[in-house]
DNA sequence: GTGTGGATTATCT
DNA sequence: GATAATCCACACC
């Protein structure tokens, strides 16, 4: 009944990244802020799979202060900033001194609409931005959230601020796989089918339009 | 509807 | 000094 009870156990996150980028599909990612639950349906993940993967931050095994969270235990957060402006939230997957995680990459909103939409707001012209529009991309999820890298490292396990519930997945025959999103520069790592969405769902991020299968 | 390029800065070489 | 696991606006069809 309490949120702690709610939360997925760390044995759920212990499992490698592939299996369990999939398996969060259709959980619910909750968020507490100042007493309230944002919350949202997980309908695309990204596979990252450790030093072996070139489109991965801890490719080659380098560790630096920014992705130090990625060899953590299982559950935890990894939150990073790129492109100047943006925060991308991932969650730490399989056993602690294995750098390899799960890219959250878009919600379908459930709980706390309105005040995501003050957090991504200011739509040009001021109309009233799509629910469709409020976590569908990676950057995009984490600003409706408020996800920074204040949470860089947080335990997902436990409760506390950031968690995801849910007893069910989806079936394997409603997951469409695709190549993960902005990672050209990885080569023959860029065309791996390492993205995961549930099949036709209206939320997904929007770019990919050639991705097979959607 | 699609395609292209600018924004903006922490992080790493 | 270059790059980035992105988003948004605007041009054009």
């Amino acid at each position: 009944m309490t949120a702690a009870t709610a939360a997925l156990s760390r044995r759920f996150y212990r499992r490698d990244p592939v299996t369990l980028a999939k398996a969060l599909l259709g959980r619910t990612l909750v968020r507490m802020l100042d007493g309230q639950r944002l919350a949202g349906r997980i309908v695309e993940t990204e596979a990252y799979l450790g030093e072996a993967d070139k489109a991965a931050h801890t490719y080659g095994g380098r560790r630096t202060a920014r992705n130090r969270s990625m060899w953590g235990e299982a559950g935890h957060a990894y939150v990073y900033f790129t492109y100047g402006m943006h925060y991308c939230m991932n969650i730490v997957a399989d056993r602690a001194e294995t750098p390899t995680a799960v890219l959250l990459r878009a919600l379908e909103p459930a709980e706390g609409l309105d005040v995501m939409r003050s957090h991504r707001g200011r739509c040009r012209g001021g109309g009233a931005l799509r629910d469709v529009d409020l976590c569908s991309g990676p950057a995009k999820l984490t600003q409706a959230l408020a996800v920074d890298r204040s949470l860089d490292g947080a335990d997902l396990v436990g409760g506390g601020v950031l968690w995801v519930e849910g007893r069910r997945g989806v079936p394997a025959q409603g997951i469409v796989a695709t190549p993960r999103i902005g990672v050209g520069y990885a080569d023959e790592w860029a065309e791996q089918p390492l993205r995961f969405c549930i099949a036709g769902h209206r939320h997904l991020s929007a770019r990919p339009a050639r991705a097979a299968g959607l």
